[in-house]
Formats: C-alpha cells, sequence, structure tokens
DNA sequence: CGCCACTATGTCACAACTGACATAGTGGCG
DNA sequence: CGCCACTATGTCAGTTGTGACATAGTGGCG
C-alpha cells in the first residue's frame, strides 16, 4: 500500500516532527545518498500518509499562502514503519549511467574515456574525504537503539560505496592508460 | 532527447543485431547489475529509436502474431551513442531500501535486523561467487576496442560492489551483535 | 495429440518521478 | 525601501517504469 518514499518520510518524522520543506531539506543532504525526493512529491506523498492515517499535522503561522504544517508520525504509522524495517529488502533495480557507458566505451577512443573516468575519480574522492569528515565528527558508533545508529550504519555504507568506486575508476584509469601507451598503439592498425 | 534507456538498448545492439526479446534477455542477465527494463517497455523504446532513425530492423518469419523483427544499429545511431558515452554521466539518484531500513532500523529489534543482514550477506556472497567465476573464464582482460572489454569492465564493477556491500553486512552484524551480548542488554532496561 | 516451455510482439492502466510554474511571508543588506 | 535569499505549500503536464493481459508459432515430451 504504502511506497518506499512513504516509509522514507517515516523514517524522517520518526526522528522529530518535520514540516515537508524539512523533509525535502533532509532528502537533499543527509538521506540523499541512499533516497531522494522533490518536494512536490513530499507533499503528495504526505497526503497519502495523511489518508492512511500513518501522520498528523499541526497548522501553524509561517511563510507561505497556506501558513505551515509541522508532521508527526501517530502510533499507526510507528507500527507501520517498524514493521516495513524488518521486512526483506525487494530487489530495486541498480539503474548506473556510468557502468552502462563503461559497458559501451568500446565505441569510442579510450582517452576520453579515461577523461571521464579521471573526472569522476575526483568527484568520489572528494565525497569520500567528506564523509569521513563526518564520521570523525560522530567519533564511536552510537549503540543500537539511538537514531544516531541509522545515521552513521548509512554514513558507514556510503563510505565504503566510495572507495569502491574510487578503486574501480583508478583500475579503469590503468586500463586506459595501457591502451594508449606506445607499445599497445603500435600493435594496432593505425593510421600511416 | 533520447532516454538512458535508449542508449542502453543501442549499447546491446552496438554487439550484434537483436530481437527486441534477446534485447531484453540481455537486460535480465548481463546488464541487469546496472540496468533494467521490461520487456514492454523496450518495444515503446524501439518505436522511438526507430523514428529517431538510430536503428533499423527486417521483418522475418518468426513466432509470434508479427513474426519477427531482428534490428540493427544505423550510422547515425552509432554516431548518437559514441557521443553519449563519453559525456559525462548525470548524477542519478541512488536509491537502497536496504540503507533506507537501516537509517530507520533503530526503530526495531536487533535481532531482526541482524537477521536481515545475515540475508543479505549470504546474498551477496552467492552473488560475488557467481561473478567472480564469469571473471575466470574470461581470463586477462580484453583490449579497448574489444565489445568485451565493456562486459569485463562492468562485471569489475559488479564484484567490487559486490565485496563492498558483503563487508558493510558485516560490520552491521558486529556492530548487532554486540549489541545483542549480556554486558549489553543488562545495561539497557529490559523484561525481569 | 494435447500440453508445456520458450520465443516473440504488442497494448493498457497505473504508479512513480521530474521540472516548471504559482504564491507568499520573513529577515538581512545596502 | 527595494531586492534577494530562504522558508513554505501546492498544482500540473509530461516522462519513465511496472504488471497484467492478449496473441501466436515452434519443438519436445509422454
Amino acid at each position: 500500500m504504502t511506497s518506499t518514499l512513504g516509509f522514507a518520510i517515516l523514517a524522517v518524522l520518526a526522528r522529530g516532527e518535520r514540516t515537508g520543506y524539512d523533509i525535502a531539506t533532509a532528502m537533499r543532504r543527509p538521506i540523499a545518498f541512499f533516497w531522494t525526493a522533490r518536494h512536490s512529491q513530499i507533499h503528495a506523498e504526505l497526503q497519502k500518509l495523511l489518508a492512511a492515517g500513518f501522520v498528523g499535522y499541526e497548522a501553524r503561522q509561517g511563510p507561505g499562502p497556506q501558513g505551515k504544517k509541522v508532521y508527526h508520525v501517530t502510533a499507526e504509522g510507528s507500527l507501520a514503519l517498524r514493521e516495513w524495517v524488518t521486512e526483506p529488502p525487494r530487489e530495486r533495480p541498480e539503474r548506473d549511467e556510468l557502468v552502462l557507458k563503461t559497458y559501451a566505451s568500446w565505441v569510442a577512443g579510450p582517452a576520453e574515456i579515461r577523461q571521464m573516468f579521471a573526472d569522476q575519480l575526483a568527484a568520489h574522492e572528494a565525497r569520500l574525504a567528506e564523509y569521513e569528515r563526518e564520521g570523525e565528527l560522530i567519533g564511536k558508533p552510537p549503540g543500537f537503539g539511538d537514531p544516531r545508529f541509522g545515521n552513521y550504519a548509512a554514513l558507514r555504507c556510503g563510505i565504503g560505496y566510495e572507495r569502491h568506486r574510487a578503486e574501480w575508476c583508478r583500475w579503469m584509469i590503468d586500463q586506459l592508460s595501457e591502451s594508449l601507451n606506445p607499445s599497445w598503439e603500435a600493435a594496432k592498425p593505425s593510421e600511416p
């Protein structure tokens, strides 16, 4: 019934009451690593959660034509979240444009592909440094039962992911460098 | 103009002519790691590629009410693919249900979460073994310019991914085991 | 000869998601 | 006082993707 986005919202609200805008902000910054949504989608989903009785809200004065609405999880919502959390995740298809490009990369020139991977590597290293800095701020992992455990565990996953990605980029760059050096060039037919 | 799925199809067809069914099969088995699509979507996308002049087909006799259509990439399609391949990939949002569940895991019991991760670990280890077996079949990496280079590079990424995932699962299980041992249980209020 | 699995193409309703547009209050800067 | 950035909610058209339904030829097994 409730979509995954609905549970993502419940997971945010379980940490404390929030406006739709706050949820959208959370989806941009710390949660963006594993789930994202635009505010347009969030407002629509909040209507569904409201209809299902999983969230409630309190209208307060604030900016915008309609003031602000501070949402909170209801007892039913909390129960639904708890049940969903322990259900095995359904296999979502990975959709990775970079790997797809790599799969088709043989149609292009190695130098261009190499440049693309150099850029990707830089991006991954930057994000890795950012995550590691964030991890150091937390220090040692919070205990299970603390909401921050969720944040820390997700961050840990993110760090592992960036490391794996960076390593793969480096391997690709190595492979492509081999294709670019003279001994390899001489072995294939080229312009005289 | 052309969607990413369109390029995924072109990437498959660049390896040789295929029917829509063949493309769907390819999307289930080797490409599924980084892109998936149902046959319904593939047939629709092929119509768009046809209209764009990126693919052509040859009608042949075969099963089904309409016979079979063997598709191939045109010169324009080949050029479009070559251009797309070297464009920097746009950041696609990662949508990872397991990490989302982990983010919300503190609302549930550690034992249940631990079980979920044990199952995930088993799945990742199985897939890793499968990929590694496949990698051994190929042997040493094909040179750039060979279509099999794309397959090998993607497989290499898959192996790295499964290793990273398995490692993260193991870390989570360790963390949860700590939460489950008596010294930790004694420190929190529980039933007498 | 009937049944099933596989090959093969297609439609359709629906759900999920995106990007642009629309509206409006608050607080800070020059 | 005007302008801008930020907070805040919402609509809407359009694209992408899913799952079910529909149709039909071939080859193998019992």
